[in-house]
Formats: structure tokens, C-alpha cells, sequence
DNA sequence: CGCTTGTTATATATATAGTATAACAGATGT
DNA sequence: ACATCTGTTATACTATATATATAACAAGCG
């Protein structure tokens, strides 16, 4: 899977590395099971620090969308990403609150919301070619 | 208004300040033209330093949420909140996306999205009392 | 004039982000 | 057995962000 990383972003590498991978799991262009590259040569691919990497699978382990083994690797979680649970949804409306606070604010409608919320659902439900 | 910091919160304490002011404009606690205390009181009120609010003033600031007049002290903006425009929709796509795709991992259908989406619009149109 | 306003300038402390090395420990392949 | 790959841990360093503490400045108002 593609992988771009900005340096320049105010963004966190390891926040982005993170939410690519989710984005990738989202999509299914990553698939239960499949391998991650090694810290090492994920760093080495994408030319930062190898500890930047350790951080967002630690992260992700600790998010249920990885398994680390020591030495067979990182794979995705083979039995498939634990689901929405209370915290998860509290969570999510948090940081949701603001994002429609400053929307009311600007007279984005819930229906222009909606649409937006529609876009990404489809864009992430696109099939993919299988390449390579 | 009532505002509440929490100190222990990783959230830095001038974004809780704007989104609750922020949130405070959305749902109609305070209206266009509506005074906010000065950086000193406010600072002093909600037990932090004036140079936090500031940083908070300055960027709502910069947002067109308020006006700040050199003596007369800040302001909602009377005009009203900038309406969103190109830029401001393709930040906003760019914050749901990594919310929508973890949200598909985690088996969230676009129904129940949309009803946590509901749940806060409705949230901020709730008519609040006059109270003082 | 004296007060309050926002603003600017330093200085300091702490935490986070990122990099750079180095070393350790477990599993694999030859 | 041995080298090699894996994740892991430790240390050190730099840079930036967050937050505080003082102090001073400049503009408007009563």
C-alpha cells in the first residue's frame, strides 16, 4: 500500500502513518491478516526515523487494528478490528462536537453535513483493482 | 457563559477556550456583538495565565469569530461568522476523514453516523433560557 | 491624569515530536 | 551453532508547542 508522508504538515509522521493504515483498513486495500512492512524498512521506505514508526504501531497494537509478534512481524489484526464499544462512541462524539459546532457557526447546514459524511463512506467503500 | 477548563485534560487549554466559545456562538448562548471579558478577567476567572486566552482571542480572532477593538475590548463578531467557503469545506473534509475511517473499521454505518451527527445539531439548536 | 484595554517582549518550565545510536532478546534460516 | 532478522528498550539530543510569570508599551475612556 501506498504510503505518503508530508513533512512540512503540522500534522504528526506518526499520526499520519497511523490514520493511512486506518484509512487502508477502511478501504480494504489492507486486508485481516496481511503484513506491514518491519519498523525498520517502513522507516527506511519512507525515509523518517525508525522510532516515528515503532510509535504508530504501538499505538495501533494498543487500538486493536495490529498484532505484533516478536519476530513473525506486524500484521493486521487477523480477527478483525474490535468494534464500536461505548468509550469508542464517546469518544467519537467528542471529536465530532467541535467539527459541527464551528459548522453550525458557518451555516453548514446538517444536510450539506450529511453529504460530506456520504463522500468519504463512498470514497472509503470504492473497490479497489487488485495490483500486483 | 459558563466555561470549564480542565486542567488534566491533554486537550491544550486554549482549544478547549475557543471550542466552547465557538460552541457557545453555535448554539446561540452568545450573540453576534455579544461582549466576552477581557484576556486579564478571563484569564483571571477561569484561573489561568492572560497570554492562554490571548493565544485563544487571537486565533478566533484570525477565524473571524470575534473583533477585537483596542480599548473597547472584544466582541462577537456583529457582521456575523464568516460563511464557509472552499477552503474552510476541504478542512473540514480533511478532520472527518480519518473520524469516517476508523469509524468503518469499527463497524459504524453511515445510519448510526448520521444519528450521532443529528444528536449534536440538535444539541446546539436547543433553545436555551434567558438567564440573566 | 489614571485606569483599563490589547499588545509585545523576555524568561522559564514542561511536554511532545523526531532523530540518532546502541544494545538486548527472541525467533528463523542456513 | 551462527548470523540475521524481528520488536523492544535505553540514552541523548534538538526543536517546537504549551503554559506560566513579569514587565512594559500604547491607545482610548472617564
Amino acid at each position: 500500500m501506498y504510503i505518503h508522508i508530508d513533512l512540512e504538515a503540522e500534522e504528526p509522521i506518526y499520526t499520519q502513518l497511523k490514520n493511512q493504515i486506518i484509512a487502508g483498513v477502511a478501504r480494504k486495500d489492507l486486508l485481516l491478516g496481511e503484513s506491514l512492512p518491519s519498523v525498520r524498512s517502513m522507516a527506511s521506505d519512507l525515509g523518517i526515523n525508525l522510532h516515528t514508526v515503532n510509535k504508530a504501531y504501538q499505538q495501533l497494537k494498543q487500538e486493536g487494528f495490529i498484532l505484533i509478534h516478536r519476530q513473525r512481524g506486524v500484521v493486521i489484526n487477523p480477527e478483525g478490528i474490535p468494534q464500536a464499544n461505548d468509550e469508542y462512541r464517546k469518544n467519537l462524539q467528542k471529536s465530532l462536537h467541535p467539527l459541527i459546532a464551528e459548522a453550525v457557526c458557518r451555516g453548514v447546514k446538517e444536510e450539506e453535513f450529511n453529504k460530506m459524511v456520504k463522500a468519504i463512506y463512498e470514497e472509503l467503500n470504492h473497490i479497489k483493482e487488485d495490483h500486483e
